[in-house]
DNA sequence: CAAATATTAAAACAATCGTTTGATTTAAAC
DNA sequence: GTTTAAATCAAACGATTGTTTTAATATTTG
């Protein structure tokens, strides 16, 4: 676990973990400030006099999730000169790791849900000022691993990676932004339990190996 | 192409088109009646005087593209006592088609954009008064997804079937609702090319079959 | 302690929100 | 042609929006 930046500590850090579950579930309109100061116990003022404006403070959350969810194993897997893609083991090892990761980033219980729900709505709702959080988290993200797909499997055109890459990202994406539909499916209400996201990961694992013909043994 | 419901037609249908990708873009309290009204040439009271409410707009809009995207390939098929599930080459046909009508009626320019987003955005803020229209879309459609999973693979339990049906589900879902970032990812500003969208359905298909051991030949 | 700064508080700001009213116009029915 | 209903309109409703102001209170600094 890495240390927060200084800008997310004391009263800003406790708006934004006040506001960002609301912003993720209602989205910025769908969030007045005084519902955001009274549940934060704060008066209203403080949010302009904290983050200047309620936009602001909205950028910040997602600035913040964004930060702590983020994966950044495929970068550091990238710098690494030791590693032989050409070993199927290798490659093997990676994926899953690299599955792995973002199973538990998104969807575990490591970070609250709000987190990776509030940064996938930025997916779907980005505003002009939103795009720069996006352009320096998930396309850089996004990026490495369409690398690490083509080292994995050279004869492979960089546009077939960046299919295997969304069907990654898509995968696991989808059981954040969709959850209340999922739960409705399977009828539950609780929250995903570990045996559940242990079964998920070993689906989405083997239907990502087993497409990229990395199939074990 | 079916008919149109009778709710759907005149000033109703004008306001809902109007209304709809406002809505799909923004959210239900991102976008103003006055904005609707403007943009729809009525007068702001028109709204209320068709539909009682914005959010009874809101409703009828979704219940609208609810309708025009759904997908009711899977219960057709179910319903087709002569198929034999036991003769791999009609299995893969039927997941084929199953995935062609969601990247049709999901992602092609069969419907606006729109028609989808709006759905999708239903998955990821359902108010109570909006299960009921999931209720009657999304889940029936994923049962019978799920069923035909289980025929076309008997030796599956059924929790490995809804993981299956939620990857179909999950891989096209996520060009409809990531489509903003996708497209800052892949770095384009028009609309999906019926090329891209022909090589998608591919490597879905592909990937689906795959991890199923459904591989032709 | 005194001065300067940072934080909190209540109140008011103008603007916009969804909705309603009541009058007027259009269309349909007899 | 008269009557009845449907549709449209401008205007105003009270409530709520994000933001600002101004004063009071902590906190820190010298």
């Amino acid at each position: 676990m890495t240390e927060l930046r200084a800008e997310w500590t004391g009263k800003r850090l406790e708006l934004i973990e006040t506001a960002g579950p609301l912003f993720a579930n209602s989205g910025i309109d769908g969030v007045s400030i005084r519902e955001i100061a009274e549940k934060s116990n704060v008066n209203i003022a403080s949010i302009n006099y904290y983050f200047g404006s309620k936009e602001n403070l909205y950028i910040e959350a997602l600035r913040y999730v964004a930060w702590q969810v983020r994966c950044p194993l495929a970068q550091k897997i990238l710098q690494d000169k030791d590693i032989d893609y050409s070993t199927k083991k290798h490659c093997i090892s990676i994926i899953k790791k690299l599955i792995e990761e973002r199973v538990q980033n998104y969807l575990s219980d490591k970070y609250p849900m709000w987190y990776s729900r509030l940064l996938l709505r930025s997916l779907i709702e980005p505003p002009a000022k939103f795009e720069n959080v996006l352009f320096h988290t998930f396309i850089p993200e996004f990026n490495a691993l369409v690398e690490i797909l083509m080292k994995c499997n050279p004869r492979n055109t960089i546009e077939k990676c960046k299919f295997w890459a969304f069907s990654i990202l898509g995968e696991i994406s989808f059981y954040v932004f969709a959850e209340p539909g999922i739960k409705l499916a399977i009828n539950i209400t609780e929250k995903y339990t570990q045996e559940f996201l242990s079964q998920l990961q070993k689906h989405i694992t083997s239907l990502i190996l087993k497409g990229l013909d990395l199939r074990e043994g």
